[in-house]
Formats: C-alpha cells, sequence, structure tokens
DNA sequence: ATAAACCTTGGAGTTAACTCCAAGGTCAAT
DNA sequence: ATTGACCTTGGAGTTAACTCCAAGGTTTAT
C-alpha cells in the first residue's frame, strides 16, 4: 500500500491528475488511511499503467472510461465492441488528420507564391490572397 | 452602411461570433446608429472575408490578428514577415498531423490484430496490449 | 519541538472560439 | 398600440484534461 505521491512518482504523473482520474471514475483508491490519505496496491497501478497507454494509442479520458469498463467484465463484451471502439477512434483520427492536411497544402501553397523578401509587404501574394474576392479556393 | 444581423447573414456567421470578434479586437464596426446599434461598411466585409479566408486556410484568431495588423500597414511589413507566420503555422500542423499519424498507425495495428469476433473479449488482443507490462512500443 | 514534506478538500483558472441567456431598448408594420 | 424582428450589454456555459491555489491536517526526521 503507498500513497498518492508515490504512485504519481512511479508512473510520472502528477498527484493533481490522479484526484483527476479518480473524479473521473477512471481510477479510485482501493481504501484510505486513518487520516484520509488515499492507499493503492499494485492492481491501481495495473489500471494506471493501462491508461496511460491507453492515453499514449490516441484514446481520450471517456473512451478510456469504456475500455476500462469492458476490461473490468470481458465476458460480457465482445472483440466486436473493443474493436468497433477502436476503429471508430481512428476514424475521428483520420478525419482530424484529413482537414488538417488540407490546411497544410493551403499554407505550403501560399508560403510558396511568397518571395519571402525583406521588401516592404505591398504586393505580398499572401496578403493578397487572402484578400481578394476571386481568389480559387 | 447595414447592421449586425446583415452583415452576419451576408458572410454566413452568427451575431455572437461577430460581437466576439470585435471584443478580440479583428473587426470593430466603424460606427454605432443614435440608438447604439453597430453600423459597418463595404471595408468590414473585405475585412471579415479576410478573416475567414485566413481562418479556411488553418490561421487561428491570434494569428489572424497578427495578419491584419501586417494588412493595414503594409509599408511596415515585409515579405519576410508574413512567409515566417506561414511556414510557422505550417509547422505546427505538420507537428499535430505527425502525431495524431502515430495514434492512427497504433490503432490501425491494434484493431489488425483483433478478430473483433462476437465471442466474449476475455482474450481481446486489444485490451491484452493495453495491460501488458512488456508491450513493444 | 519544530520544520519539511506530504496529504486533504473545494474551487478557480487555463485554452479556443464561440454559444447561449436574460433583461431590456428600438424599429417597422399593422 | 402592439406585435415581432432586431439590437444592446454583461456574464455564464461549453470541451478536455488538467493545473494551481488556499487553508488546513499528518508524518517523518532531526
Ligand atoms: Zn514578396
Ligand atoms: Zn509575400
Ligand atoms: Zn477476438
Ligand atoms: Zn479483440
Amino acid at each position: 500500500m503507498f500513497r498518492i505521491g508515490q504512485l504519481a512518482k512511479q508512473l510520472n504523473v502528477s498527484t493533481d491528475t490522479l484526484r483527476y482520474y479518480e473524479q473521473q471514475g477512471l481510477l479510485t483508491a482501493c481504501e484510505r488511511s486513518t487520516s484520509g490519505y488515499r492507499l493503492y496496491d499494485k492492481h491501481a497501478v495495473d489500471r494506471l499503467q493501462f491508461i496511460i497507454r491507453a492515453k499514449e494509442v490516441g484514446f481520450n479520458l471517456k473512451d478510456i472510461q469504456e475500455l476500462l469498463s469492458i476490461k473490468i467484465d470481458k465476458q460480457h463484451y465482445s472483440c466486436e465492441e473493443v474493436k468497433a471502439l477502436t476503429l471508430q477512434k481512428r476514424d475521428w483520427i483520420r478525419a482530424r488528420i484529413a482537414q488538417l492536411s488540407i490546411f497544410e497544402r493551403s499554407l505550403t501553397l501560399l508560403a510558396n507564391q511568397c518571395c519571402g523578401g525583406s521588401e516592404p509587404a505591398d504586393t505580398c501574394s499572401i496578403l493578397t490572397a487572402l484578400e481578394d474576392v476571386d481568389g480559387a479556393h
């Protein structure tokens, strides 16, 4: 049994983060000391590790809540559901990437057309492209 | 001269958004009617159009503030500065894409390893990959 | 005994870009 | 004269995941 600071240090998160996770229902201390200190055991470490890993692959805390409730009751969930969650998140990320890629291309195009010189920006093609009504979209 | 609702409708934004832009110093009404109504002219349309275009290529409102202050005083800025802003934003977007791509690959890998069947998730490879201490990173 | 390091709670602040609301004033038409 | 559409302000709420703070209680070491 160890206290919040020790768990935090062990997995390199802040104690504030751990209290936040508890508040979000992700990771509750299994016990409290007589003075009210949170006490954790090895299972808590595993659970926190799971949370951290899930974050590393792109799940948000809401996703992770779902994953955790599946994890503690695997019999009552199917591979199908877990995979669906994973693919759904992947698709969301793909959509976000697609949007950002459009931005990236637009900005690259704009930058390529600008001379980047030190003369006044009077005729800067970036500015005129953003101004002009007939800007090709 | 027209009022906020007409400008909003013309460029398909909400009046709340326009008031927000004013509060952020992006677009101020050139005049107020005797009763306090915001009044805009053609220049305001151009300016709002500029803001919208800049958003469409990925600039945020803070970037756009900078672009606008360059735009209204082009003599005192160089192409170099405008291009730098553009490239800087592009690089930021590239970094974000890179992070998301890592997520995307991780999730795809996880999904590929899971059978996705309707049997219980007892041995689901996605869950075990997130649990196992020796998970290859 | 006392200082340092740790813990508690509740609540506010952060970022971005809005969005919504309440309470009230204005304007055009019927 | 009264409806309805429009406008004003100020302020709160939204999302995500923390982060920071204050005021106080606990533990450990010297
Ligand atoms: Zn140039
Ligand atoms: Zn230029
Ligand atoms: Zn399976
Ligand atoms: Zn599976």
